[in-house]
DNA sequence: ACGTATTTGTTCGTATGTATC
DNA sequence: GGATACATACGAACAAATACG
């Protein structure tokens, strides 16, 4: 058509283009992961733009997780499977509207999945630690605050030998939103031996490498929860005075 | 034990402190989709900073596509369904194809559950809409630009069918990040007639309220989407030019 | 049609705090 | 402790694009 006959001018500014270079110079591998690239001034110098536009161009990139910077060091580069990993871009995710039953369901599907692909991918070393926070939640039965960090480590090292870190951010992300319930529901009688118990048959069918199972056991341990989860986070509300 | 005794100073930096409070303010939605937000200057005083610490929090914003800034008019809210859609994030996503497969992974895992949901949760309002979109597919096979926006309204019409805002945002987030790839691979000749015959069962499913059957299908569409769009992605990255 | 005010884009200079040797 | 290199932060200034009367 003749209305698009010449593309119009796509005006960049200075600051996406700095951070288009860095990134292809990232990404070819220029700079190698947890090397330290050049002095501000002196890329400033190199790129011929001033210190302001590269900072932003810098800051962007650190906010993404693709490099970081160290007052009064230097700016590093950092390993691929950082990038996008801050929890900041994350909370996007979350919203106002979301409600604990969404993200209990949103959870369950998160962490059965996670456990399917961690027993088919698991590690002799991811299982170990696997084991050991396993060992610490048996230890800690007492403690209260222990147990729940233990319950955490637990998840998360599941989480890590599903070997899918996009997964895993959105793992981390809803443990922290609905964290204060968990630790609550933990303190609920009875439910931290029922929790314990049903860790030990997740733990021995990743073991075993059975996926199938370790989905079920992960499903049955979900549900018990989301039940105990609910009914704390239904208390805790109601308790709650309106700030307005 | 003793060495945790005390926790360490987070040491943060303005820039990200800014970003956090502005974050939280879109999130909130005390800055809606597509308003202007205060000028610069403006926001200096209000939140008294120094422009530069404030300009590299905006740009950071602006690059993961979350805000807009046009020269000579003002800041404005992009829509939460265009958060991480720019094309810059697309550059850096392609260049590794460890996470292409890890999005393809957990767009798999939440679209097939989506489907599910959505058969168990559909409205007719829901249904009608859902309608519209595969109509529109069929109407636009020979128009690959139209083609792509109907099928990109038919997913998330499923995902709106589902009712869980958590999954629905992670659903739009993992379609930006994918979106150039999916395109591409739609191009392919046949793609989209099979993408088309898919959609079909998928809705049909859907309007059925079955949902065994809707997530089969779903399975089925993305397994088969899967094959093009890795192959789209190993194409585009060996394409990469070396600036230099 | 023109000019003025507003707003973002970009640079520079300077002072300060921090890490490393 | 001192010297050096570096990031952090602010403020001022001008350019460029846009909006509005």
């Amino acid at each position: 058509m003749a209305k698009d006959f010449l593309t119009p001018v796509t005006r960049t500014t200075l600051t996406a283009d700095i951070c288009r270079k860095m990134v292809s110079h990232l990404i070819r591998g220029d700079w190698r992961s947890g090397e330290r690239i050049p002095a501000e001034r002196e890329l400033c110098q190199k790129l011929n733009v001033g210190r302001a536009s590269l900072r932003e161009a810098l800051k962007a990139l650190e906010i993404m997780g693709m490099i970081e910077t160290r007052l009064g060091d230097g700016t590093y580069v950092c390993k691929r499977s950082e990038f996008f990993s801050r929890p900041l871009l994350w909370a996007i995710v979350s919203s106002s509207e979301a409600e604990a039953h969404e993200l209990v369901e949103a959870r369950r599907l998160i962490e059965v999945e996670l456990a399917g692909m961690a027993a088919e991918r698991i590690t002799p070393e991811n299982l170990k630690h696997l084991g050991e926070h396993l060992d610490m939640m048996e230890r800690s039965k007492e403690n209260p605050l222990e147990f729940a960090q233990a319950d955490i480590n637990f998840h998360i090292a599941i989480g890590q030998a599903a070997h899918n870190s996009i997964l895993m951010n959105a793992l981390h992300l809803i443990r922290n939103l609905l964290q204060q319930w968990i630790s609550r529901s933990l303190s609920i009688e009875g439910v931290s031996e029922t929790a314990l118990e049903q860790h030990k048959q997740i733990f021995m069918a990743i073991a075993k490498k059975n996926s199938i199972a370790a989905r079920a056991a992960m499903q049955d341990h979900l549900n018990e929860m989301a039940i105990s989860l609910l009914d704390a986070q239904q208390k805790l509300s109601s308790e709650d005075s309106p700030i307005k």
